[in-house]
DNA sequence: ATGGCTAACATGGTTAGA
């Protein structure tokens, strides 16, 4: 099975985009982050077309979360259970056994400001979440935009970007809290082209001088980790024309 | 240099993203 993520920035704008890559890419599962879509237009019958199934939690303007999959999409969770939050960033389903969590992590902004506070909260209740889903299901994945950097190699400029939002202590140690409820970052188990970015700005032309981070991850469970047989990022649809400012990240199980 | 682009909502200029 293969399980992608991708922040589209705007389903409207880029619903060409995710037809055509899932054409040439025919993934599993394909959770998407940034639909900026109320549900009530969300393209169902478009993605059914393609054979697909679909579930979907979004809201107008901002966030908004989705997943694809050829396989029926099971026991649909829409947000953090216990976590009042009118801010649609999480959407879980079952797919061929696997639990599949889609994550739109908060920016944070600044560091210190009121939305990275946000940040920080929302990250705790994503850690036990995650860490309760654990017990019930043997094979669980965490896919989806974390707005955060895990390591400095995974930033073009670490010292430009010191201490900032994206790549914070407080930040990182709360990803480390979610990878040590028993998570992996599929990516790094495998050897990786240096300077593997998954997001670039779209000022000063950030793509073509590939001043870029890997915000964008696929965290696994150890069983289904130990599973994988592949992990990479697809920079092809950042190259088109009028881009998402991500990039999708595919990951490959044995299952 | 704290901007630079892009999208939404709106229909000019603000908010937000990362």
């Amino acid at each position: 099975m293969q399980f992608a993520t991708w922040n589209v920035n705007s389903l409207r704008v880029r619903l060409p985009h995710v037809k055509d890559w899932l054409a040439g890419n025919p993934v599993d599962v394909l959770a998407l982050q940034e639909t900026k879509l109320p549900d009530a237009d969300f393209p169902r019958e478009e993605i059914e077309g393609l054979g697909m199934a679909v579930a979907f939690s979004g809201q107008r303007t901002y966030n908004g979360v989705a997943l694809l999959s050829r396989a029926p999409i099971e026991d649909v969770v829409a947000g953090i259970p216990g976590f009042d939050d009118e801010q649609k960033r999480v959407l879980a389903g079952t797919v061929g056994g696997v639990r599949v969590i889609d994550v739109y992590v908060p920016n944070g902004q600044s560091v210190g400001s009121e939305k990275y506070e946000y940040k920080l909260r929302w990250l705790a209740a994503l850690r036990d979440y995650v860490a309760a889903e654990s017990t019930q299901h043997a094979h669980l994945v965490v896919l989806g935009d974390y707005n955060i950097a895990p390591e400095d190699r995974d930033v073009h400029d670490p010292k430009a970007w010191e201490g900032s939002v994206h790549v914070s202590t407080p930040e990182r140690a709360a990803l480390r809290a979610l990878l040590d409820t028993g998570l992996v970052d599929c990516f790094r188990q495998f050897d990786q082209p240096e300077k593997s970015y998954s997001w670039w700005d779209y000022r000063m032309m950030a793509f073509r001088r590939n001043a870029g981070l890997r915000i964008d991850l696929i965290l696994a469970n150890t069983p289904l980790a130990e599973k994988c047989g592949g992990c990479h990022i697809d920079k092809a649809p950042r190259k088109l024309e009028r881009p998402s400012d991500h990039a999708p990240v595919v990951a490959a199980f044995d299952i």
